[in-house]
DNA sequence: ACCTGAACACCGTTCAAGT
DNA sequence: ACCTGAACACCGTTCAAGT
């Protein structure tokens, strides 16, 4: 996408190090899905590429600096969606897609957190949603609350569904030990509840309970105009 | 809940300094609250409160079990319904409940994440949401499931969205600036994308959609029963 | 131009000591 | 029993210096 500045073969700058901001990117990346938000540091990514902490702070000015440069070169080349059938159809393909997405790097999740869009490289989901919301009669504020929704639970359950760090026998051991008389019917249910959590297909189920519910609030409001 | 030990008046064990877990918990919520978990720390609490760090350690074997305290000690109180009418319209009275207690304390959306329950008094709600889907008739594993959903949803908004970070006018010039080439749509619907992006209502949005959409899939299993 | 160590103001936590 | 300072191994970042 960009062009080369004086390298013919090479399209990003890199320096006698080899370093330019993309592979400082990847690294970063890598050692985030590898370790979690909480164990990255600007020091501990200068130690694992083998070049010194401040380096860093010649690619980028800070550590959010380069937190919001991973959002915005990796959300770019996640989602690819070639759209075809209804409406539902392709916004089902293209959640499913962004969920997939989400779990190969759940460093993503994590970081998007309190960091809000602004890169031009995060949205591209967001365009394609909205252009299948407007093209299917949605108005443009029904469009971009309805992505909204879609969005905020892709995000929350990357952020608060399985994988995250639960472990499930662990979970299931302190629900089942739950006092029955206070909680009567978790304790009959601990199994289920276990279960669910460590669920993936818990994602689809909120995501057609979403979609159906939003295609009769279509139908309907289509009644009451006719 | 806890019964005394010593002290006749005050049902929890205060010290010399006036301190207690639950006091602790409390100032340690009131800083959560006001500056967020990032700026939460141990030395910072200590200060706050006028005291020396290390006597937080006296009361808490670290940081991680002070904050699953608050967890603990506050998602108990925080949601309380009164149920009547379907099981649609108490679920939805319910989970508006426990938006409004995550409104008011953004604070135990940031510490849920990666923080599985296991505390008895952070399940209240799960208690209360799956007695009512139990009763509507859903099996264990249904239930459990379709708690999770909502579960998600809700945290997930309050992780995900308004009220985390962004200011709207900020959002809304990130997104007027963007390309019309490569984000026609998008850069068509900037004002209303922004002006979601700070939508409370969005969340009543969702869950209606959820509901609908639960509401059907349990129609219709009934009418494939028949 | 690119890279870096020393230094500063922060962390959480251990340990030994104060009353 | 309750409280605490010093010390250790970590942070992000500034600044001045190296090539």
């Amino acid at each position: 996408m960009r062009r080369s500045t004086t390298e013919a073969s090479s399209h990003t700058p890199v320096s006698r190090l080899g370093l330019s901001r993309e592979y400082i990117l990847e690294e970063a990346l890598k050692l985030l899905d590898r370790d979690g938000l909480d164990a990255f540091s600007m020091r501990r990514l200068g130690n694992e590429m083998g070049i010194g902490t401040m380096t860093l702070y010649g690619y980028f000015p800070n550590r959010d600096a380069l937190l919001d440069g991973i959002i915005d070169a990796s959300a770019s080349k996640l989602v690819t969606t070639k759209a075809s059938g209804s409406w539902k159809e392709r916004l089902r393909e293209l959640m499913l897609s962004l969920r997939r997405a989400l779990t190969q790097h759940p460093a993503i999740a994590e970081l998007r957190r309190s960091r809000p869009l602004i890169s031009p490289g995060a949205l591209e989901v967001t365009e394609t949603a909205m252009r299948i919301l407007r093209q299917a009669g949605f108005s443009k504020a029904e469009a971009a609350r309805t992505y909204r929704v879609l969005y905020i639970f892709a995000f929350g359950f990357a952020g608060y569904g399985p994988g995250a760090r639960s472990e499930e026998t662990e979970t299931l051991e302190a629900l089942s030990g739950l006092p029955a008389d206070t909680y009567p019917v978790l304790a009959d249910c601990a199994g289920e509840a276990a279960a669910s959590m460590a669920d993936e297909t818990v994602f689809e189920l909120g995501l057609d309970y979403l979609l159906d519910g939003l295609e009769k609030a279509v139908t309907g409001s289509r009644r009451d105009a006719a």
